[in-house]
This record gives C-alpha cells, sequence and structure tokens, in this order.
DNA sequence: CCGTGTCGTTCCGCACTGTGGAATGCTGTT
DNA sequence: AACAGCATTCCACAGTGCGGAACGACACGG
C-alpha cells in the first residue's frame, strides 16, 4: 500500500487481524511479538476495541474478538452477496448451473454468494456455510494460490477427511492435483465432495482476501465437454467480481 | 462509555457501522451527516478503511463493506462460539433439550452458537443461519427488547410472513405478545416457525450486541412444565453468557 | 504466607499525527 | 457548455496518540 492511511487505525485493524489469526485469544505479549508495537500502545487500542465490543477482556487478561464483529461480518457477507450475485447470475444463465463464490476462512473455505440454477435437480450451498478446501472445487482452486508448505500446515490443522471415497486424503496427492489446478487454471471437484456431484472452479483475481468462483451440477449434466465451455466464462466473470471485489 | 478511546479508531468503527446499519452503500455526504465528521475526515478514513479491504469504494464514489471484514466476522463468531458452547452444553445437560444463542442481525436474528440436545429426535439449527424475528423465541426476545416503534419498523421492512398457521403476522397481535413477554422475562415459539416444536428463549443481558438464548424441541418433550423448570436455567446460564460476552 | 518473576496497566511530557477549512477537481444533469 | 452537488486534496496547527518509566496484578514456588 503505497499511501499511508490513518496509523491508528492500521494498528487497530493489525490487532484484530491477529486476534483472528490466532484462532482463539491473546495476551497483550503476544500482540506485541506479532505486531511489533509497544504494550502502552497496543493496551490503549485495545481498550478502545474493547469499549466498542470488537474485542473482549477475558478474566485471565487476554483478549479475544468481541461480539459486534460479528455482526459487521454479516453485514459485509450480505453487502458483498448482493453485490456479487448479479455477476454469478450471469454465471447461472449462460451455463444454466448454480455459480457460488467462496472466501478462504482459515483452513475453511465460506460461501459468501450464490445464483442458482433453473433446472429441479441443482447444487443448495447456504450462504455463510463453511466447507473443507481439500474436497471442493473452490476449496482446491483456493489452495492453488498458497505455496505447498502453506497446503501441508492447512492440511496438518484440518486434516483431508473423506467426503466421498473419491476425496484426496493424502497431502501428496493434493499436492500433485494443485500443481495441475495451477497450470490449467481451473480446478475440477469430481465427485470429491458430494457423490455424482461436478465442480469447475477457478481464482478472482484481484480479490481483497482468496475469493474463488464455481459452476457445479449433477456430474450427468456437468460433464468435462460442459467444462471447456465454462471455464472460460468463469474466468471471464471471476475478472468482473475481483474488479468489483477490489474497487478502491 | 466513561473512558473516552482512541478517537480515531472510534471514528473508523462509527463509520463500519453506518456502512452495516444502511445495509448498502453510502456517499461520503451520508456518511457525513449520519457520523457528524467533516468530509476530509472521512475521505481519510474511509481511504485507510478500503486500503485494507475492509470497505470498498465503488465506480459511483460510493462506499460498502469490503470481503475482509467477513473474514473477522468470522473468526470472531467461531471464537464467541466455542466460548459460548460451554454454557450452552449445560442447558442441554441439565434440561436434555438443544440450547442455542443467537444475535440481533438487522430485521434478522443469526445462531452463533448451539449445543445439541442427546435425542435422536432433535432441532438441528446451523451456525452461521439467520431466521426472521416475528417467528422465533430467540427473535421474539430480541424484539422485546426494543421500543414499540424500532418493532413496527422492523415489521414493515421485513415483513411478518407466516411459517406456519400460528405465526403471529399482524404487527398489533405481535406487540401484544412482545408486552407480555417483557412482563413475564422469556419468550415461547409455540409451533410458530415449525409445526410440533416448541421453544423457550431468554434476553442474555449485558452482551454487547442484542443476544437471545434458548432451549428448544419436540413439543411433546418442550411442554409448559418444561418450560417452568426450564426458564430459571436459562437465566442463570444467559446471565453467565452475557458476562463471557461482555468481558471488558 | 512471602518473595520473585512475569506480564499487564497507568502516567505524563512531548512531538507527530490527525485534523478540517478552504481551494480545487470530478461527475452527472440539463 | 454551464451549473450544481459532491468528492478530493492541501497544509498549518494543535490536540491527540505515543511509549518509556514506574507501578500494579497475578501466578508460582519455597
Amino acid at each position: 500500500m503505497a499511501e499511508p492511511g490513518v496509523q491508528s487505525v492500521e494498528r487497530a485493524l493489525d490487532l484484530l487481524e491477529i486476534l483472528a489469526e490466532l484462532g482463539g485469544d491473546a495476551g497483550l505479549s503476544e500482540l506485541s511479538e506479532q505486531s511489533g508495537l509497544p504494550l502502552p500502545t497496543i493496551h490503549r487500542l485495545m481498550r478502545t476495541l474493547v469499549a466498542r465490543g470488537y474485542a473482549r477482556r477475558l478474566p485471565s487478561r487476554r483478549y479475544a474478538l468481541g461480539a459486534r464483529m460479528i455482526r459487521l461480518g454479516e453485514s459485509a457477507g450480505r453487502q458483498l452477496g448482493a453485490g456479487a450475485r448479479r455477476h454469478l447470475a450471469r454465471v447461472a444463465r449462460e451455463l444454466g448451473e448454480t455459480a457460488n463464490l467462496a472466501m478462504l476462512d482459515g483452513e475453511m473455505a465460506v460461501y459468501v454468494a450464490q445464483a442458482a440454477s433453473s433446472h429441479s435437480m441443482r447444487m443448495f450451498t447456504e450462504v455463510g456455510r463453511r466447507v473443507h478446501l481439500h474436497s471442493t472445487g473452490v476449496g482446491k482452486a483456493l489452495l492453488g494460490e498458497l505455496p505447498d508448505a502453506a497446503v501441508r500446515d492447512i492440511a496438518d490443522r484440518a486434516g483431508l477427511s473423506p467426503a466421498t471415497d473419491r476425496t484426496i486424503t493424502d497431502v501428496d496427492g493434493l499436492l500433485a492435483a494443485l500443481a495441475e489446478i495451477r497450470e490449467r487454471g481451473y480446478a475440477v471437484d469430481d465427485g470429491e465432495q458430494e457423490i455424482g456431484v461436478r465442480c469447475f472452479a477457478v481464482i478472482v483475481p484481484g480479490a481483497p482476501v482468496p475469493t474463488a468462483l464455481s459452476v457445479s451440477g449433477p456430474a450427468a449434466r456437468v460433464s468435462f465437454e460442459f467444462g471447456e465451455r465454462a471455464v472460460p466464462v468463469l474466468h471471464e466473470v471471476a475478472r468482473d467480481v475481483g474488479a468489483e471485489l477490489s474497487e478502491g
């Protein structure tokens, strides 16, 4: 970021991000190590965030994210979903299958928008739902953006649980699949999350959070021939979505 | 709040909250009206938030919440859910039915934590799911905390759709029900969201976001006699949850 | 219980960072 | 093209944010 922002706001956001990345709670010393800020500075900023409900102080004198963060997160999800939905609707219209937009969230992906196919037999994925990375199209597309070491770390932490007997459950197999995804530019979930369901997914370039766009449906309709037609559409729409998400 | 915080952080949070409350996008003038801050101040703060991905600037020069907000919101939800779950587990253990924790989110409630009953026949409510206020126990408990004018406003915006033929669908009926809820200190969803399901809910005192705790299950088991036993437990646990959520 | 070590909290002088009025630029409408 | 409304930039200034030092709180071990 070439243009410096308001320093104290940046610092407060840094602290919130550290708490989110730690996934639990942290003491001031940990926050100091991670942020490089002096304790009194952190203390003052955390006091502000606590007072506003965006962080909470535990009896152990450690800090965690606060309830008001949920509200902002939900609102953002709805707004982004609304903005993205017209782009996803184009996928659904042109390809005739269900389009989904998902973001990287820790060791999982979370669906933030959807446009449904007009078919009676179609994918239904609830917005806000979190799914494993290794067994979904969007998840594998997101993993393909990470270095192998990060993929191994995620695999260690989240595990590679089998959703079906087609799910990749060993990290070497996964890494090989990701190398292929990187080379060809899209991911396929071929019955790995749900038997009889196929999904093609691509990365949304330029999104502030790693984001993937997918089209999916019954394998009978979403064939590999379908995929050859679908992938260019996905790439094109992904660019539009990325432009919308990164506006600014 | 007796203790003033870091002013620029407070102001940045104010702007994010205004964007969330507006539910869509806003121009700088609107943000200025709502916040009382001068345009250049807002512009600089928004520039910082946009650069960090917490807000986006639209081609129309309007602003909306950004993708990184989702991530923080999800992390907060998980952390708070984990913290609340041990309290909810106590409800589930003592009462033998499913306990849920939900927060007010615009004109809806969103579930943030759950502890399931050990019965095979039980409530299943996915964390992150949003539900209507007027037709759920937690929702009515939350509405009971609002002035009548605010309830009317929400009813206007969100509507009073019937989930079942027992759902309250007129605002005067709803206001009468809320008056009763306020007087007796708990809410009941008596087959209003789902036929054959009953739910008792109370407010979590002191939570930074309006929050409600409920216990629910099949009406055959969750009788009014059950409710007489359950409500004191709910109130007690709600106080514990409130203390945990408001720590600081 | 007391002492010690570790970590968190408070204080306050200082300067740098955030501020907002004024000027300028941009956009949309007629 | 002109105009009105809104957004963006600039910069002098002072007030707000800062962090080192001192103090307080807590946990642990003897």
